[in-house]
DNA sequence: GTCTATATACCGATAGAC
DNA sequence: GTCTATCGGTATATAGAC
């Protein structure tokens, strides 16, 4: 078992970090020039954002919301991201991005497909929670998308789950897993763990830590992929 | 088994029906006196607000958006709601309220847990089927609530998950059921049910209907309750 | 690099003709 | 009951001082 902790200390998922990564990939689109000061400017900047949309979702924030949240004003938030529409779509980009190189740096090729099931989730799990307001915001703006980049976040959803589905297909073919329906299944596991991000206030009034949600997800999903029948 | 056939034949949710309930509960508040008149422009307007929804989100959209996708003018809107911020809170008063009428309305209390429980999961699957796009709205929408709405709202979901959590409960008590943590199993529930409206074009790609969903998570969720340990 | 001031367009909401 | 015209205010985005 995996836990929160040494999740933590090996991938270090820090809103910091991935901002760092964030203005590398859009440098050119940046006029901002010193890193450090791009760094800093965007951590704030996604913390404001991260907070206006819950508060009033994306769409309905103003850049002069913004700029009072983030105590930066017009001009300065105009050098560090090229225009609304693009400050989104580079959040979403990198998060997804982000996302996958975390998950697909986790399973240990030599385990067992239970335990790599396991890991599976509780990566999901444990990155989800590290950096909830990102994901967060990801799940609720990834419709409003143009054609073309709603397209592709699209796809990253069917990524993920592709990779608990490979999980399911080798469990099922080695025997060790008794699944009917595996595409649902995989579909199952995604939308349980989505709604741990998605729904946090009723799991913290019911007092549930991620790693106790983990425990239930995984003993819930095992059980019936190598139960009876 | 309950049929999606059945489901409409019985409880005939559309969406001009929701709209005459939704005028009836806000007759003051709308200027259109007509009844006929007004339920006819509601829907015309919902249908348009559920299509923006989706491209833009309700916060983004501008109510000259609405006028043009609805076909209806500036001022023929503001006869038919008092504003932007009330209209969203009509519409999902009233999508919660009728949940609710519709859900509490079906299960026979003579049947077991396992047949109640089955049948709770196909209405709500079935209903939402029927109204997807204003659940969807609802789901999107509900949190950018002023704080009294939002509280009302998460209230709701709560009501929902308790009508879940309750028949486990029997089934427990009963013996019929084995389960070592409800709570969470009933929110896994909500969750997958919740993912059917939220995610469709995932499971269209698949090609699966409402019903293959409804049967497969019956079974998912049974097998792991009726099964071993 | 960060600020204030401003350009231009659009917002929600309303008045008054028909 | 529905329309067009218009109100005051605010939106995104930019220009230019420091």
């Amino acid at each position: 078992m995996l836990t929160f902790q040494n999740f933590k200390k090996r991938t270090a998922p820090t809103l910091e970090s991935v901002c760092r990564d964030l203005i590398r990939e859009n440098k050119e689109r940046i006029s901002v020039k010193k890193e450090e000061v791009a760094v800093r400017n965007m951590t704030r900047i996604l913390e404001a954002v991260f907070a206006l949309n819950r508060e009033k979702g994306f769409g309905a924030m103003s850049l002069r919301d913004l700029s009072r949240r983030s105590g930066l004003s017009m001009g300065a938030l105009y050098s560090c991201f090229p225009g609304k529409e693009e400050l989104r779509s580079m959040i979403l980009r990198r998060g997804a991005a982000y996302t996958r190189e975390v998950i697909l740096d986790q399973a240990p090729a030599c385990a067992t497909p239970a335990e790599r099931l396991e890991t599976a989730i509780e990566t999901h799990l444990y990155l989800s929670e590290s950096l909830r307001p990102w994901f967060y915001f990801a799940y609720m703006e990834a419709s409003s998308l143009p054609r073309r980049e709603r397209r592709r976040a699209k796809e990253d959803e069917l990524a993920t789950e592709q990779i608990f589905l490979d999980i399911l297909l080798e469990g099922v073919a080695g025997g060790s897993f008794h699944c009917a329906d595996v595409e649902l299944t995989a579909a199952l596991i995604k939308a349980v763990l989505q709604d741990w991000y998605l729904k946090r206030w009723k799991y913290k009034r019911k007092g549930i830590t991620v790693e106790g949600y983990a425990r239930f997800v995984v003993e819930f999903v095992l059980s019936r992929l190598t139960g009876n029948a």
